[in-house]
DNA sequence: CATTTTATTGTCCCATTGGTCAATGATTGA
DNA sequence: TCAATCATTGACCAATGGGACAATAAAATG
């Protein structure tokens, strides 16, 4: 997977530790259990195996199989993130922020069944993991951020407020959607699915009247 | 939960089988513990516990866990689905129709986190259930000839595709909101956010000329 | 009533699992 | 080079889980 043994810059650089690599290699071998056996098939042995390991490793890098999938749930999310922030950067006007955020969240080589399983498997655990749920909590509220600095200047706060509830519930949606039904939606439908219905949503009320100094 | 015992119509009723009440008392006992412990800590002596009975008798009316867990799910999917029948029932008109399912799948007693977790541990499992997987086909294939039969004559064949992918997703997507974050979507909230969309899409692209004789 | 079916329980069994631990091997640093 | 730390393994353990089964109780049936 990663290619990369040192990081890049100058000087006389450390060596990345061997902790920190075995802790990211499991945690993804974490995510892949994950995605093949779900939340109750996904034990140790099958992590450490996924990662060519001793099961005693597993635990040697993670107190135990909680914290193990936490960090699994962090990295899939980091990786999600990464795609938003990257188009993020690119993006000039408000209107392009949303956009960002919207085909960030589709992104072609991650909007797939196996992701999208592994990841339903962590949400049917946030009621009874509390640090799952905090994560969870995190992700969405950088999701809400992102979506209404997007919305700004084209919509009232509080319509804004109302089109984030719709737009993250539309993309988690058609993302379960995905999972359930491999195949029964394309990335190409799902943006579109989410452009429309922002502007569906903010042609049916006007456009809220801006005043705001140097929107964009 | 269910107070009747025989079958209220005429004739020398046969009492209702032992086996069924049976079946649905530990149908329904699996529920509560999918809602409580998710889908890996679901145990056969948990349910059994819930259901007052022994680890046993859960083993004698199903075939195995699988399978107690398939009839659990359509067991759920029978409640929310009568939820929504006895609206469709009301309905009049074509927009009253769409009403009904957006409204029934937001029922006021249904649209709780506990439903919601076990449902979606549920959907976790689906990718590694067939009879699960299934169970899921029918239930969409269901709310979509509902709703298409709601937005025949309101807009056109190809645009109520697009919506009713939509809202599906968008409907799943609230509950899943709710599971995540309690108290973070009201039923009214999501009630409004489905009719708002509708509207918005409906309003977007032209209402489709309709030429059908006889719609509603 | 006798017999046959059904209901129910508790026990038993074996595989699996999360987790501990001691032993060993490899790195590192003085 | 030697000690100390770190990495890694495999053995071990207690607990738990799914499921099979025999034994018993209760109904149903003729």
């Amino acid at each position: 997977m990663s290619t990369w043994i040192r990081h890049a810059w100058i000087g006389p650089v450390k060596l990345t530790r061997l902790s920190d690599i075995r802790r990211k290699e499991l945690r993804q071998a974490a995510f892949a259990v994950l995605e093949r056996e779900g939340i109750a098939g996904a034990t140790l042995e099958k992590v450490a195996a996924q990662a060519g390991a001793s099961k005693g490793i597993v635990l040697h890098y993670f107190r135990n199989k909680q914290e193990l999938f936490e960090h699994a749930m962090r990295e899939a999310n980091a990786v999600l993130c990464h795609a938003v922030v990257a188009r993020l950067q690119r993006a000039r006007t408000p209107m392009e922020r949303l956009d960002a955020v919207i085909e960030g969240n589709f992104e072609e080589h991650l909007f797939l069944p196996p992701l999208c399983h592994a990841w339903l498997s962590l949400c049917a655990e946030v009621p009874r993991d509390e640090k799952l749920a905090r994560i969870q909590k995190v992700i969405h509220a950088r999701m809400r951020s992102n979506l209404l600095s997007g919305l700004r200047g084209l919509a009232s706060p509080e319509l804004a407020e109302e089109i984030v509830l719709g737009v993250t519930a539309l993309i988690d949606g058609l993302w379960l959607r995905l999972g359930l039904q491999p195949g029964s939606v394309t990335r190409e439908q799902a943006v579109r699915q989410v452009k429309d219905f922002v502007t569906g949503r903010l042609a049916l009320r006007q456009p809220a009247p801006v005043e705001l100094a140097s929107a964009g």
